[in-house]
DNA sequence: CTTTTTGCAAATGATTTGCATTAAC
DNA sequence: GTTAATGCAAATCATTTGCAAAAAG
């Protein structure tokens, strides 16, 4: 997903092509990891002088509509987003609220098909590993 | 886990024994279910007249720190609380915020292991299925 | 030109903090 | 009596909302 892709996907949904979209995926895409809008916010600042918060919140909720970034499923703490949109799970250390991926195959099929035998229109699954990561374990002794 | 058991753990702990606590986690363990701070505060109010909001954040961050109660591990929104600590997993409707409890058993042993190989120290690994209750689901429509 | 998007400002809602009072021990 | 826990009030933080100005098409 480049900055073409993104442009003809807003035009295919009939929305504008403004710079603060393009600008703010980028950031995600090239940054990586997982973002607060604040950091979000930060980071495009430079580029797009006098970008508003408001405009980020918009902007990342949009984009998730879109199906090109997605609020990281972890519990708790202040939202937080990605560019990665394929399937993978995260660890969140309670203490410090760190998320780092977690690349390994989960098999979430029996959950899912319980979910939808309840009558419940699942789009997706992910593990959230909780703890402490190595850094606020060290510390905590 | 009875009342006479958190007593007994309380004390052990050398906190004090408080009808506050006594009540949150009855509350908890009576309702059942997945419970918000107000929504705690609201049930346990007739019993204990004027107590306090930040009362019942506190004593629910009490029970949860003395593994008696749960932060329900599901991304984003308010705060909830449940009384089951076993385990299990759950589905989160992203438009209405519901969350209900999955008794499925999904293998996390292997990312709970890739996570350590990473120096996470992991306490525990959750599910959350999220995607549209079915109230939701035929309301979209 | 028309309509969406942005930026600004104010509002909201959940949660936290500081401190005096109250209740356990 | 001592000390921890509670209740009250104020503060903080992330996020949402309403609206006029700016920009995209």
């Amino acid at each position: 997903m480049d900055d073409d892709a993104l442009r003809e996907l807003l035009r295919t949904r009939g929305m504008r092509v403004t710079s603060q979209r393009l600008v703010i995926h980028r950031a995600l895409r090239e940054r990586g990891g997982h973002l607060s809008s604040e950091q979000v916010h930060a980071i495009v600042s430079p580029t797009l002088p006098g970008i508003s918060q408001q405009t980020v919140y918009s902007t990342l909720a949009l984009l998730a509509d879109l199906g090109v970034a997605r609020r990281v499923p972890v519990p708790g703490g202040t939202a937080r987003f990605e560019a990665r949109v394929d399937d993978h799970h995260h660890t969140v250390c309670e203490r410090c609220g760190a998320v780092e991926d977690l690349d390994v195959r989960v098999p979430v099929a029996s959950a899912l098909d319980a979910a939808r035998a309840a009558g419940f229109e699942a789009s997706s699954a992910s593990l959230a590993v909780v703890g402490l990561c190595s850094r606020c374990a060290r510390e905590a002794r």
